[in-house]
DNA sequence: GTCTATAGGAAGATAGAC
DNA sequence: GTCTATCTTCCTATAGAC
């Protein structure tokens, strides 16, 4: 079994998942991962501490999923639409992970400390998205005449447009999944 | 001059902006407003009323500077664009407006009370993304193949998703900008 | 309507025993 | 390492005077 430190961490997500990062209250923690309010002072220090170390842990766990999307996948086309998709599954993880990634994004327009994490996190995403794009061209599977950048950018901002929408109530997940990869479609234009 | 109220009301938007809705503090917004809480709890009755007044006079103020963007434009195509790009510019009233309404999509996300608002704000303003995008269609400014509904869907979302990068310090208002003109390319098709 | 003063209750953090 | 008990700070909200 897991140590302590973890176990914590993996309530900590749970808790973060239902009442956001500024909702985090180290009370519903301690009685989620059922220990004292203490013992999280104990080995996280301070409240700021924990929650860094558990957005740390989050990014973590997103590389499983994300990686496991791209199994299967037919040609570069598909691996990027899957990677896209990834992050649009009615999947406890990965709400989980939606969840808490969208509040940081929120919680970052307020709290500077939170941007490095969240800025290189985003410049990662957008460059592998982009090698998809470019790889996708290089097999005659994408319109040549796209910035593979720009389409990158455009697509992973298009897919935290949705996400919020589908976490908030305004879209259901599998309607954000048919909008995303229609803008797949409109951005790479027909497979030649 | 405008009443109490109004002045508080004001003061209140700057604060949401500076420190988000979860982070209003009353005692803040009244140093703010240069009056005391008890005047705040006297106009407001309690923290939930300010916040859900100032929500929507944040909505309100926000009609104005769109139709602004409106005048001039050159036909429904251009029409599209510019209804689009008024949520990204780099201007203290758009600022405010911006922030405010991406914490409210953040907050809604953890409490149902704020939902209503936001799911009639948000159909609402895909629905007028949407009569511009068939009003390009019938004056022969966009693909008839694309369903207006889901372009707009997708241009509103992913302005949504820009404008959480630029206010979260990942994307300057610029670039941002170029995005989203792009995609409207890339979803309307070629001027015929 | 507006203020000063303060009650009352969360929530973060620590002391000290085991 | 972990707990119980508690300190302290911060914040919402109200009482009561003007």
């Amino acid at each position: 079994m897991a140590d302590r430190q973890a176990l914590i961490l993996e309530a900590a997500v749970r808790v973060i998942a239902r009442s956001g990062i500024r909702g985090l209250r180290v009370e519903d923690l301690a009685a989620e991962a059922g220990v004292s309010t203490a013992l999280i002072y104990y080995h996280f220090k301070d409240r700021a501490g924990l929650v860094q170390r558990t957005l740390a842990f989050i990014n973590d766990r997103a590389v499983g999923y994300t990686e496991e999307a791209l199994q299967g996948a037919q040609d570069a086309r598909d691996a990027l639409l899957r990677l896209l998709l990834s992050e649009l599954q009615e999947t406890g993880a990965v709400r989980e992970n939606s969840v808490a990634w969208g509040e940081l994004r929120a919680s970052a327009v307020f709290d500077d400390s939170l941007r490095g994490n969240l800025v290189g996190s985003t410049r990662d995403w957008v460059r592998d998205t982009a090698e998809l794009v470019a790889d996708a061209q290089a097999a005659g599977l994408a319109d040549l005449r796209v910035e593979p950048l720009d389409v990158a950018e455009r697509l992973t901002a298009l897919v935290e447009g949705l996400s919020g929408r589908w976490l908030s109530g305004s879209l259901d997940v599998e309607r954000a999944r048919e909008l995303l990869a229609g803008a797949v479609e409109a951005e790479l234009g027909p497979r030649r």
